[in-house]
RNA sequence: GGGCGUUUAGCUCAGUUGGCUAGAGCACCAGCUCGACAAGCUGGGGGUCAGUAGUUCAAGUCUACUAACGCCCA
C-alpha cells in the first residue's frame, strides 16, 4: 500500500470551516493504514513490563479472496486487538497464509490444463511445484493487501507461511515425534478417496449428502443347488464385482442352511461363502448382504473377521480396473448402470425400490467419494483427544458461546484415526524415507534419516523418500506455536505463547481448533490458547449460506472500495472499512449466524458520517476559540456536563464490560447509542446555545463558560474517540489528529490529565471509567427534562403548531423538590423545546384552553388559541383507561395472599409504591376531564 | 436416527439470575432545509413473544411435548 503523501497533510486551523459535510472515507484510509506502518504500531517485540495479548490469524488460504467470512473473523479480531493495545498489553496479531495444497494445486494444475492442456503428469513433480510456486509468488499475497484494507492491525513483519521453512521443518520435527512415539503408522486400509484428485482424504474433508437413490435387489444362485437364489440388495450395484461373500444375522432363520454354504457370484463367476456375522442388519433389504471388503467399511469389518480376500475393482481415477471383467475401463457410474442392464439381462434382477441415503462428496472437487483400499499414513488419534479434552475440561481452553465445548468433546471423544498422506505434489512431503528392503526411516531431513540407515545396514544404501505430502491442516495444527519460532527456543514463543484468544466459524472446529489443542498439548504440553470464540456464519437475505458456487456472496472489497461486485453483479457505492467493520460489528450477536445484504451495510455509512459531522462540531468550535491549558475545575461544571460525562462514564463501562465478556456486537452497538443519541442528540444540541450568540435572547454567551464548554466537549470527544476506535479505526485517527490541532491538551480534572492527548488514536489509552463521574441523580433529573422537552415537541406537532410559534409552557411539579430541579435547569427545556415562557411550581392549575400531558413526577400543560376541547378530552380519557388498567393489574396481584407473601418484599413494595402513583396521576387526569366539563 | 441452534413489530435482531406498560435499527406515516450532519432533525403508528400443557405469587424468560426452518454428526 503506497502512501499517499499529497493527502498526508491534515486540514490546517485556516481551513476547518472547508471540512466536508459528507464523510469521504478512502483517502482516509489509505493515509492512516500507511502511517500506522511507517510508525510500526502493528509491530510487537516482547516487552517484560507489559502484559502480551496475542492472537493468531486462521490463516486463509493462499488463494483465496477475501470473503464476507473473512471480513467479520478479521474485525473482531482487530477489535480485540486496537482494544488490548490500547488497554496496555503488548498486543501482536501474528497473520500469514496456509499453503491449502489440494486447493492451489488444482486451481493451478486447472490453469495448466486451460493453457497449455497438459496434465500435472505430463509437466512432472518438479515442474509442477516450480509453477505453483510461481504463482503463489504472483497471486498470493492478494488476501492479505486485501486484509490491509479493511483495517487490519497485523504485525506484518511477522507474517508466516505454512510452507516456510521455520515452519516446514516444525512440522517435520512434529511427525519425526509423533512418529518415534508410535504415534504415527502407515497401513493398508480403506479411505476416503476422491477419485477426480487421486488422493485419500481425511474422514473430516468428505461432505454427506442425503441423496435420492435405489435398492437395487439382485439374486445370487446357491453353487450346486439349481433354482435357488438368495436375493441380496444393494445401492451400490457395481461393488459387486468385487464381492467375496454374502453374509447374514447368525439369528436369521431365513439363511440358516445356507451358511457355509456357496454362491455363484454372477457376472463374475466366482464362488463366494456364505458367513454369519453380527453386524449384518436383519430388517435392512433382505436381511442378506453382499460383502465388498475392498469398498465398503462394514463390509472390511467383516472380512477381517471372516479373512475374505479383498477384491480392489477400481483404478485411482475411478476408472473399473481388470478384476470388473468385461466392465473394465467403465467409469463407475457407467459401469453401475451396465451392471444392472447385465443383471437384468440374466435375470438376476428381482426388483429396484427408490431408496434414500448418504452419499459422500469431496469437500474440494464434490466428487462421489469412494471407500478405497490403500496404503496410507494415519495419525492415532485417541491420546491425542485425550489431551485435548483434558485441557477443555480443566478451562484452559474456554468456547465462546460455551455450547461449543461440547460440540467439540463430541467430536473428539468419537474420533478415529486421522489419515494424514495426500497423494498430491505440493505441501510438505512426509519425512519418510525407504531402504532397498522396505524398512522406514523417520528423520528430519535425509541426512539424519541417513544416519538410521547406515546404522541399520552398515554401510550406504540408496534411500527413496515416501511420495506423498501431508494433509495441509497437519502444518495447520502447528500454527499457534510453529509462527512464533518452535522448535528454536525463542524468546517470542516464551512470551507469547499460549496465545490468547482465537476468532474463528464453527466450521473448522474439528479440522482446526481441535487439531491445534492436540498438537500444542502433545508437544508443548500447553494450550495454544485460553479462549476460543466462534463467530456466526454469513449468509444471505434468504438465509443461505454465502457461496463462491451460488453468486451471492458480497464482496467485502468491492463495498469498501465501491463499484462493481463481481459475485453479485450489484454496484456499491463506497462505504469504507470503518462503515463495513462497524455494520458486521454490530449485526453480529454473539455467535448466531447473521444475514446480510448490500443495503444492511447502510448503517455503518450514516453512522460514520455522523461521527464525522460531530467531529466536525467539535472541531469547529474549538478552532473558534481558546480552550484553558488546565483542566476545568469540577464545581464549575454545568448540569449538561454532568450528565454527558456520567453517560460516557457508563458507555466506559458497559462496552468495556461487553468485550471482556466476548459481546463485541453490543460493545459497538452501546458506543453508537453514546454518540448519536446522547452526545449528537442532546449534549451537543444543549451546547450549541452556550457557545453562540443566538442563544438566551441574542445576548453574547459568557465567555468563560463557553471556554468550559468547549473544554468538556473536547474532552468527552477525546475519550468517544478512544472508545470507538477498535470499531472504526481509520475515522477516529482522522479525527484525532483533526482534534490535536485544536485542543492538543484536553481532558478532565482528576482524570490523568498530563496535558498533551497520545500522538495517535491507536495508541492512545483505552478510556477508564472513573466512578466518580456517574451521577444516577443527575441522569435521573435530566431524564424528566428530555420527557419535558419531548412532551412539548409532541404537543407542537400534534396539535399542528408551526415551528415558529413558540409556546407558553407550564410545568406542575409534584414536590418541591421536583420544581427546584426543573426551575434550576430551566434554559435546557426553553432552548430545546422552543419555549416563549415557562411557569414552573407545585401545584399549578391548568389554565383554560390548554393541552396536557401527564408524567409520573409532573403535568405539563400548554394553552393552545384554538385547542380543540375534543381532542383533550379523548386524549384525557385514553390516558384515563390505561392508567385504571394499570390500577386494576397492581391490584390484582396485591389482592393475591400468596404474592404478598412469597414474592420478595422489594418487588411487593414496588408494586405498592406504583399503586400509589397511578392512583395520583388517575386522580390528576379525573380532574382534568372534569375541568374540561366544566369549561 | 442422535445432537445443537432459531422462531419476539413489515424486515433484521436485542431482551442477563423469572419481577413496572416487551426494546433497537431499517422500513412506514406526519412535520421540519433549525449555522455539525437530508447519509440529517423532530414526532408518531405498529407485537396473542411459533403452538400446547405444566412449574410458579409471577413466564418472552424455566420444564415437557408439538410444529417449522437451519447447522453438525452417524
Amino acid at each position: 500500500m503506497e502512501p499517499d503523501n499529497s493527502a498526508m497533510t491534515t486540514p490546517t486551523a485556516a481551513n476547518f470551516a472547508d471540512l466536508p459535510t459528507r464523510y469521504d472515507p478512502l483517502p482516509v484510509e489509505r493515509r492512516w493504514y500507511a502511517h500506522w506502518i511507517e510508525r510500526g504500531y502493528f509491530h510487537s517485540t516482547p516487552e517484560p513490563r507489559k502484559k502480551p495479548y496475542t492472537i493468531v490469524i486462521p490463516p486463509p488460504n493462499v488463494t483465496g479472496a477475501l470473503h464476507m467470512g473473512h471480513a467479520l473473523n478479521n474485525t473482531l479480531q482487530d477489535i480485540l486487538i486496537r482494544w488490548r493495545r490500547m488497554q496496555g498489553f503488548e498486543a501482536l496479531w501474528v497473520p500469514g497464509t496456509d499453503h491449502a495444497g489440494i486447493a492451489t494445486q488444482t486451481a493451478v494444475e486447472k490453469m495448466i490444463h486451460k493453457e497449455e492442456n497438459k496434465t500435472r503428469h505430463q509437466l512432472g513433480r518438479e515442474e509442477l511445484l516450480r509453477r505453483i510456486w510461481a504463482w503463489k509468488e504472483k497471486y498470493g499475497e492478494r488476501i492479505l493487501l486485501q486484509l490491509r484494507k479493511l483495517g487490519s492491525s497485523c504485525d506484518w513483519e511477522r507474517a508466516r507461511f505454512t510452507m516456510d521453512e521455520g515452519l516446514s521443518r516444525a512440522v517435520r520435527l512434529v511427525f519425526v515425534k509423533l512418529f518415534r512415539d508410535g504415534l504415527i503408522y502407515r497401513g493398508r486400509y480403506l479411505v476416503n478417496w476422491c477419485p477426480a484428485l487421486r488422493t485419500a482424504l481425511s474422514d473430516d474433508e468428505v461432505e454427506y449428502e442425503e441423496t435420492k437413490g435405489h435398492l437395487w435387489h439382485f439374486r445370487y444362485p446357491v453353487a450346486g443347488q439349481a433354482g435357488r437364489h438368495v436375493v441380496i440388495a444393494t445401492t451400490r450395484p457395481e461393488t459387486m464385482l468385487g464381492d467375496t461373500a454374502v453374509a447374514v444375522h447368525p439369528e436369521d432363520p431365513r439363511y440358516r442352511d445356507l451358511v457355509g454354504k456357496k454362491l455363484l457370484l454372477p457376472l463374475v463367476d466366482r464362488e463366494i461363502p456364505v458367513v454369519e456375522d453380527w453386524e449384518v442388519d436383519l430388517n435392512f433389504g433382505t436381511g442378506a448382504v453382499k460383502v465388498t471388503p475392498a469398498h465398503d467399511p462394514a463390509d472390511f469389518r467383516i472380512g477381517e473377521r471372516h479373512k475374505l480376500e479383498r477384491v480392489n475393482i477400481l483404478n485411482p481415477d475411478g476408472i473399473i480396473n481388470e478384476n470388473g471383467g468385461r466392465f473394465a475401463g467403465m467409469n463407475r457410474f457407467r459401469a453401475r448402470e451396465a451392471v444392472v442392464q447385465a443383471m437384468a439381462d440374466a435375470g438376476l434382477l428381482e426388483k429396484i425400490e427408490p431408496h434414500v441415503h448418504n452419499v459422500g462428496h469431496c469437500y474440494r472437487t464434490g466428487d462421489v467419494i469412494e471407500p478405497y483400499l490403500s496404503e496410507q499414513w494415519f495419525v492415532k488419534m485417541r491420546p491425542l483427544a485425550e489431551k485435548a479434552i483434558a485441557a477443555t475440561k480443566t478451562c484452559r481452553v474456554r468456547f465462546h458461546p460455551e455450547r461449543y465445548t461440547d460440540y467439540y468433546f463430541q467430536w473428539l471423544e468419537n474420533v478415529r484415526d486421522w489419515c494424514i498422506s495426500r497423494q498430491i505434489w505440493y505441501g510438505h512431503r512426509i519425512p519418510i524415507w525407504y531402504g532397498p528392503d522396505g524398512a522406514t526411516f523417520a528423520g528430519v531431513d535425509e541426512a539424519e534419516a541417513r544416519e538410521q540407515a547406515k546404522r541399520r545396514y552398515g554401510k550406504e544404501e540408496p534411500l527413496a523418500q515416501d511420495e506423498d505430502v501431508l494433509d495441509t491442516w497437519f502444518s495447520s495444527a502447528l500454527w499457534p506455536f510453529s509462527t512464533l519460532g518452535w522448535p528454536e527456543p525463542t524468546q517470542d514463543l516464551a512470551y507469547y505463547f499460549p496465545t490468547s484468544t482465537l476468532v474463528t466459524d464453527r466450521g473448522i472446529i474439528f479440522f482446526w481448533v481441535a487439531r491445534m489443542v492436540m498438537m500444542s498439548e502433545f508437544i508443548l504440553g500447553k494450550e495454544p490458547f485460553s479462549d476460543v470464540y466462534i463467530h456466526g456464519t454469513i449468509l444471505d437475505r434468504e438465509g443461505r449460506k454465502m457461496s463462491k458456487s451460488l453468486g451471492n456472496g458480497i464482496d467485502p472489497v468491492a463495498l469498501i472500495d465501491g463499484g462493481v461486485d463481481e459475485n453479485t453483479g450489484g454496484t456499491y457505492e463506497p462505504h469504507g472499512a470503518d462503515a463495513v467493520r462497524f455494520s458486521l460489528a454490530t449485526l453480529s450477536m454473539e455467535g448466531q449466524d447473521l444475514r446480510l445484504w448490500p443495503e444492511r451495510f447502510d448503517d455503518g455509512r450514516r453512522f460514520a458520517n455522523k461521527a464525522w459531522n460531530a467531529g466536525r462540531f467539535v472541531i469547529q468550535q474549538l478552532a473558534a476559540g481558546a480552550i484553558d491549558d488546565r483542566p476545568p475545575r469540577s464545581e464549575r461544571l454545568q448540569f449538561e456536563d454532568r450528565w454527558i460525562l456520567s453517560r460516557l462514564t457508563a458507555a466506559v463501562q458497559e462496552a468495556t464490560q461487553a468485550l471482556e465478556g466476548f459481546q463485541y456486537c453490543l460493545a459497538a452497538q452501546r458506543v453508537r447509542d453514546f454518540v448519536w443519541s446522547d452526545f449528537c442528540d442532546w449534549y451537543v444540541e444543549l451546547v450549541k446555545f452556550r457557545l453562540s450568540a443566538r442563544a438566551g435572547g441574542g445576548s453574547p454567551p459568557p465567555e468563560e463558560d463557553a471556554r468550559l464548554c468547549r473544554q468538556v466537549l473536547a474532552a468527552v470527544f477525546d475519550a468517544t474517540l478512544r472508545l470507538l476506535h477498535p470499531v472504526c479505526p481509520f475515522i477516529t485517527e482522522e479525527l484525532w489528529h483533526l482534534l490535536a490541532q485544536v485542543a492538543p491538551r484536553r481532558g478532565l480534572e482528576g482524570r490523568g490529565w498530563n496535558g498533551a492527548a497520545a500522538e495517535s488514536a491507536i495508541i492512545a489509552p483505552w478510556p477508564m471509567a472513573d466512578p466518580a463521574l456517574r451521577l444516577v441523580e443527575v441522569e435521573k433529573t435530566f431524564g424528566r427534562i428530555q420527557e419535558a422537552i419531548q412532551a412539548v415537541r409532541r404537543i407542537r406537532q400534534e396539535r399542528n403548531l408551526s415551528s415558529k410559534d413558540t409556546p407558553e409552557v407550564l410545568l406542575d411539579c409534584a414536590s418541591a423538590a421536583v420544581a427546584q430541579s426543573f426551575e434550576a435547569q430551566q434554559a435546557l427545556i426553553r432552548n430545546l423545546g422552543a419555549v416563549a415562557s415557562l411557569n414552573i411550581g407545585a401545584g399549578i392549575a391548568k389554565p383554560e384552553g390548554s393541552v396536557s400531558e401527564i408524567f409520573s413526577d409532573f403535568k405539563i400543560f400548554i394553552p393552545v388559541p384554538k385547542a380543540n376541547l375534543e381532542k383533550e378530552k379523548q386524549a384525557l380519557l385514553k390516558r384515563k383507561a390505561e392508567l385504571e388498567n394499570g390500577v386494576k393489574r397492581e391490584e390484582q396481584k396485591l389482592q393475591n395472599p400468596s404474592f404478598v407473601e412469597k414474592a420478595p418484599p422489594a418487588v411487593v413494595e414496588a408494586a405498592r409504591k406504583r399503586i400509589q402513583e397511578l392512583l395520583h396521576q388517575l386522580e390528576t387526569v379525573n380532574k382534568l376531564i372534569a375541568a374540561g366539563e366544566k369549561s
